[in-house]
DNA sequence: TCCTCATAGTCTCATTGATACGGTTGCGGA
DNA sequence: TCCGCAACCGTATCAATGAGACTATGAGGA
C-alpha cells in the first residue's frame, strides 16, 4: 500500500533528499541538471509535483520556512530512508532506454542524400563532443572530493560513450553510403 | 498546418511505410521490435494509433483488405514522403536522452553496501552482454545484405556502447567503494 | 468440431511531458 | 526612496503518452 506506487522519480527524489539532507524543490532541481539528468531525464515541474506525494505517503516531512519566500524544505522519513534502501537493494529488470533522433535519422539514410548523412554527422559529432567536454570539466571539478565518488562514476560511463558515439559518426561523415563500417581493420575484441 | 503536428513517431510510421512500401501495423511493430526500438523506444500502440492520425492529414493512404482480417494496410502519399523527406534533411536538436535505472542506482551508492553494489553490478554486465549479443546476431545475420547498410548502422554504434557499458560495470564490480576509477593506466586516448 | 496457439489489434485512464505563466527578491541606478 | 529589471522560484494546464490488460481472429492439429 505504501511501497507499489513508488516509481523512479520518487526515488530520485528520496535519494537527492537522503545525499543532500532537507532540501527545496528548486535545490533538487539545480543537482538534478548536473548530474542525474545526464542518465535519467525527466521535467522539471516533477521535483515539485512528486515530493508533495512523498509527504502524503508519509515518505517525506514537509516544514515551511518562516519569512521570505516560505519555501517548502522537504526532509526524509524513516519509512522514506527504507523504502530506498529496499529499493536499492533490490535486484531491477534490466532495461536501458534510448530516445536518440539521430540515429532514427540515420536508420532512415537510404532515403536521404549523402550530403544531409554527412551533415547529420557533423552536427552529432559536435554535440557529442560539447557533452563529453562538459563530463569532463565536472570530473576534472569534483574528482577531489572523495564522498562524490559514486555521484561522478556515471560520469565516466558518460565520457566512455560519447566517445564511442563520436568515433561512430566520424564513420559515419566519412563513408555516409556505406556507415555499417566494414572496416580494413576488424573492430577487434 | 499539415508539418506543425509531426512527432518522431509521425516519422518513425512515415519512414517505415517508405522503406518496406504498404505495411500494416502489425508489420510496423516487427520490423520496429528488431530494430528502431534499440534506440527509440515506444510503446506497440502507437503503431495503431499514429497511422489513424496520419491519415487524417493526408501523409498516408489506407486500404482496407477484402478478406480475412481485413487488415489495413497504409501506404505513404506525396504529401506524406515530402514530410518525411524534409524532417530527414532538416538539422535536428543535438538531443540523446537515455533513462538508465542501473546508473541511477549507482549514483546513490554511498547509501549502500559494497554488495549489493557488486550485484548491481553483475546483472548489468549480464544484460549488456545479452544486448550486445543480440546486436552482433543481427549484424552477422544481415551484413550480407547491402540495401539494409543504413539499417544496420545503428547496431554497430550499439555493439560499441554494450561495450563500454560492461567495461564500466566491470569496473565497477571490482572497486565498487571506487567506482570513479582512478585506474593504474589512465583510460588512455 | 473443438481446442490451442500465434497472430493481430483495441481500449482505457492515470501519469507525464512540455512549457507558458505568475509571483518574488535583490540589486543598480536616479 | 523608489523604480525597473533580471534572475529566481514555483505553479498550472492539458493534450499526449505509457503500460499493459483485454479482445478478436485464423490456422492447424487432434
Amino acid at each position: 500500500m505504501s511501497t507499489e506506487s513508488l516509481n523512479p522519480i520518487s526515488y530520485v527524489v528520496l535519494g537527492i533528499v537522503s545525499l543532500r539532507g532537507p532540501s527545496t524543490s528548486y535545490e533538487m532541481k539545480k543537482l538534478a541538471e548536473m548530474s542525474i539528468n545526464f542518465f535519467w531525464t525527466f521535467p522539471h515541474a516533477q521535483l515539485y509535483r512528486e515530493p508533495k506525494r512523498l509527504v502524503r505517503l508519509g515518505m517525506l516531512e514537509e516544514q515551511q520556512q518562516e519569512g521570505g519566500r516560505r519555501r517548502r524544505v522537504f526532509s526524509i522519513t524513516d519509512r522514506g530512508r527504507k523504502a530506498l534502501s529496499e529499493w536499492l537493494s533490490a535486484p531491477g529488470p534490466f532495461d536501458v532506454q534510448i530516445h536518440d533522433l539521430a540515429l532514427l535519422k540515420l536508420f532512415f539514410g537510404r532515403l536521404v542524400s549523402t550530403d544531409d548523412l554527412v551533415a547529420l554527422a557533423r552536427e552529432q559529432i559536435e554535440g557529442h563532443r560539447r557533452q563529453k567536454e562538459s563530463y569532463e570539466a565536472l570530473l576534472e571539478r569534483f574528482e577531489a572530493v572523495a564522498e562524490l565518488s559514486h555521484q561522478l562514476a556515471p560520469l565516466r560511463i558518460g565520457v566512455a560513450y560519447e566517445e564511442a558515439y563520436i568515433q561512430f559518426w566520424e564513420a559515419v561523415a566519412e563513408r555516409p553510403s556505406d556507415p555499417t563500417g566494414r572496416r580494413k581493420r576488424p573492430t577487434g575484441r
